[in-house]
DNA sequence: TACTAATTGGTAACATATCTCAAGATAAGT
DNA sequence: ACTTATCTTGAGATATGTTACCAATTAGTA
């Protein structure tokens, strides 16, 4: 008889996480399937989503579910905070001491159970920030 | 000759904002629509997203791009945080003060030029914290 | 090597969000 | 109140992002 549920190593799954450990940036599935396919040129979509997804279950990558609407992925498992890039939806890693007191503070303001939080924050780009096309940028 | 881009108060318009300023949920375009259609059952659902992107734009309402996949929107308007239940995807309110200083550390540790933040705690609503099923649960 | 269950690729289905456009409604002037 | 110009709506089509399905393939084990 088989063990239960061990996650097999498959060509797919290794690529899938070799190219994800090369990028500093925060690649969105579909941005991981581009990069993946260069050395998997038959690797379907949803093998890649499929994989990003049990990966972030087991811990192995982070799925960051920041602003916008696609879901992105980070390689980087240790806590970090981001920011986004208002102009273009690029996302990158702020290196900031970790605020472990504002959990606390957030408990006694809720009735609920805080296991964690995240800060993101909004900006413009080194690319973006150039060009300062006016924008109505909200808080 | 008329005036450029005065935004019209139409039924539905005014609809929409009044069921927003009635819950202190924060719902998604599609829960809107549902709350909304009970008064204007004709309504339909491009409607309810084209006011809310646009009453959005022009500062009325917040549009919360928290984490999951779905845009959700708040008539709260004065900068404050959320908390984000990981069970049943509700999201709620902190009260807790503005941290002002971490845009200026955040600055300094990257090359965007901040804009603003926004703090999303995470954790389990009065609801689902009750029921403590065992979860693996990451951050 | 052969077996068994996990995994894949391709496609269809689904969910969310936006676009299109004729018909209807609003605001301003008469 | 009537007219007009323009904004807005509703309904469906379309786009985008994600998940589900399933026969064929593959990894891990004996």
């Amino acid at each position: 008889m088989q063990e239960h549920n061990p996650m097999r190593i498959t060509t797919q799954r290794q690529i899938i996480l070799e190219e994800l450990l090369k990028v500093t940036s925060h690649p969105t599935a579909n941005e991981v399937y581009d990069m993946v396919r260069k050395r998997l040129p038959r690797i379907g979509l949803g093998t890649v989503y499929r994989n990003l997804e049990l990966m972030s279950e087991t811990g192995m990558i982070l799925k960051l579910e920041v602003g916008g609407t696609q879901k992105r992925f980070d390689a980087t498992v240790t806590p970090h905070y981001h920011v986004r890039c208002m102009e273009c939806g690029r996302v990158d890693d702020i290196k900031i001491p970790i605020q472990d007191d504002i959990n606390e503070l957030a408990a006694e303001a809720c009735h609920y159970q805080i296991l964690g939080h995240h800060i993101e924050f909004t900006g413009l780009c080194g690319d973006c920030g150039k060009s300062p096309q006016q924008k109505t940028s909200i808080n």
